[in-house]
DNA sequence: GCTCTAAATGAAAATGATTTTCGTTTACAA
DNA sequence: TTGTAAACGAAAATCATTTTCATTTAGAGC
């Protein structure tokens, strides 16, 4: 997929277009998969000479900021990001096997939600969902 | 709620009685809400002279080995623990005002499940669901 | 194209949560 | 009462993440 989004993302918020951005999207954006700071500073560093793990920390903050990149809960509590520029609120499936994100938007949350309000009396505000399995060609191999 | 239960399961697993443990699931117990480690420490340092930080992280992680309490994911992607002996898959209320954990034991997720897997060709194996809100005592007030 | 300036970056250090090590103490089984 | 494995405290280590600050650079305006 064009990288061309992200760039009028980028503009938009007044952020510039720099070898370290577009290296961090094409990344990113080649795979759709998620990825710690960490995995993306060994795969700049093979690219440029210079490239500082902060600087990766940075950018991928600023891109969670603007909404190109989310974020997904693992146990190990370490920051995970993938790229995702849906503006409301979703979920995502996660693929354990190949670590590919992919949203879902449609949760019929309204059943659970009302069974949750009327067992405990609360007010049910916003809710989590992670969901992981295998995906469509994870499946298939 | 008595404690019983608590020491039934320590001495299953063949931990000790001790007075650390005694105390952290007597503050548990008393609340209901979730604790961070620190916070736990500086209770549990109102009464003894000399516990350790590390104590407290060791005793949490064992509870939770033994299954008698378990963890909530918050945005800061620190460790938060609270009491909680079901055994089962399940999920969790968290009061956004005071704190208090609630199990949700039931969770219609079929309907959810079946989407997602027709919509994505995707087999889901685990779904993760957190929900926040106010309960009914704070609501009330 | 050139210049200017705010933004971006690298390097190094700081931070802060969590874990490990190791010597001492303690619960509790025998 | 005693012996021993488990528990603990203190200190240091680890490791992810953030901050600081001096230098470099993208890109707007000329």
């Amino acid at each position: 997929m064009s990288l061309d989004h992200y760039f009028i993302q980028l503009a938009n918020h007044k952020l510039k277009k720099t070898p370290k951005r577009i290296e961090i999207l094409r990344v990113m954006n080649s795979k759709n998969t998620y990825f710690s700071p960490q995995e993306l500073w060994a795969i700049l560093k093979e690219k440029f000479q210079k490239i500082g793990l902060p600087t990766v920390y940075r950018i991928l903050q600023q891109f969670q900021e603007i909404g190109i990149v989310a974020s997904i809960q693992k146990e190990d509590n370490q920051l995970y990001y993938f790229l995702c520029s849906i503006e409301h609120s979703h979920h995502h499936f996660i693929c354990r096997k190949c670590k590919k994100v992919s949203c879902v938007e449609y949760c019929n949350f309204e059943q659970i939600k009302r069974s949750v309000e009327e067992q405990l009396q609360s007010r049910v505000e916003t809710h989590f969902l992670q969901i992981e399995g295998l995906c469509k060609d994870c499946l298939e191999s």
